[in-house]
DNA sequence: GGGCAGCGCAGGATGATTCA
DNA sequence: TGAATCATCCTGCGCTGCCC
């Protein structure tokens, strides 16, 4: 009776898999795509005209920093390799990469300095010639560094972007849901007691207790009723390869919370995109409550009965 | 030899903690 | 109290070993 419900459960779960699949699929729509592409393009075409004009075409790099710390993204991608954050603070102690963030903080002259020697010891010649040999650059150099730099920035950021923003909708989606419904938002904080979290109250990205090892963040932490609480972990997978490892994480959170906790806690899952229908089924085989982000009524329905 | 799964790393974001 | 630093998380990707 209960392989025959669990059975029945992974079939209703490989078709909600291959609903989020198309769902996926037709938000990628290559207009759209190509929108998105050229709007990075120009941005970071902008950045590095931004950091040319204020470094004087590389001329006077100390000033550009001074100016802001957001220039050493575009100063990053001129070495010859372009260097991560990571690398460049190896080669440069001195550089924090917190300063390359949008509207960077401003770097003191002496720090600056010190930035630019490592830059220049890195910078690619054959893209900057004219500061070897002393002179304004061409037009056509400019272009060059342009159109070769612009696509390496470009790269990283629709990446990012893409990253994110899948993540960020799907877990506003739940927010916004438990807040429509009347449930009442908790601040986060370590959840340590078993009456840490009361019914009808929620946490975003907070952190479960566990048996074993430290804490562990929970996306959405929702309090049914009896003090049990649904820890429910937002995932978006944009391909099978990575569903695997989505999967892992969630089973990874599950039992050292269940360790832990028993009874009290039930796991979910709430996923997004390309997941594989074996992925699915691991997780029901581990008893996590699996919700789809196109069918949030599904989830809806979950917390009524429980809360 | 090809396909698959698992592992570990990259690069970035952000929360937590420490320090001046 | 704000800045700096540390720790952890996220997704994507490449490599490697195993199995058929």
């Amino acid at each position: 009776m209960v392989t025959s419900h669990l059975a029945a459960l992974k079939i209703y779960h490989a078709e909600q898999a291959e609903i989020a699949k198309n769902v996926y699929v037709q938000s990628r729509a290559p207009s759209d795509d190509a929108t998105d592409w050229s709007l990075v393009l120009r941005a970071a075409r902008k950045q590095i005209t931004a950091a040319l004009r204020a470094s004087m075409f590389l001329i006077d790099v100390p000033a550009a920093l001074v100016e802001s710390g957001e220039h050493m993204l575009v100063f990053r991608h001129i070495t010859a390799p372009p260097i991560s954050q990571d690398q460049f603070s190896l080669v440069c102690p001195g550089w924090r990469k917190a300063t390359e963030r949008p509207h960077g903080s401003r770097i003191k002259l002496d720090e600056a300095q010190f930035i630019a020697a490592a830059f220049e010891e890195r910078r690619s010649r054959p893209l900057t010639p004219w500061v070897d040999a002393e002179r304004r650059p061409l037009k056509r150099e400019v272009r060059r560094l342009l159109w070769t730099i612009a696509p390496l920035i470009a790269s990283q950021q629709i990446q990012t972007i893409q990253r994110t923003r899948a993540a960020s909708a799907q877990e506003r989606a739940i927010t916004t849901m438990l807040a429509n419904k009347g449930w009442m938002r908790e601040p986060s904080s370590l959840l340590d007691t078993r009456a840490a979290l009361p019914a009808r109250h929620f946490m975003h990205k907070t952190r479960y207790a566990t048996a074993t090892s430290s804490p562990q963040e929970v996306d959405i932490a929702l309090g049914l009723n009896s003090t049990v609480v649904l820890a429910m972990e937002c995932k978006v997978s944009n391909d099978q390869t990575n569903s695997v490892k989505r999967v892992n994480d969630v089973l990874k959170k599950s039992n050292a919370w269940k360790t832990h906790w028993g009874s009290f806690v039930k796991t979910a899952a709430l996923l997004q995109g390309v997941i594989a229908p074996k992925d699915v089924a691991r997780l029901i085989d581990d008893g996590v409550e699996v919700f789809w982000s196109h069918d949030l009524s599904s989830l809806e329905e979950f917390i009524d009965t429980h809360s």
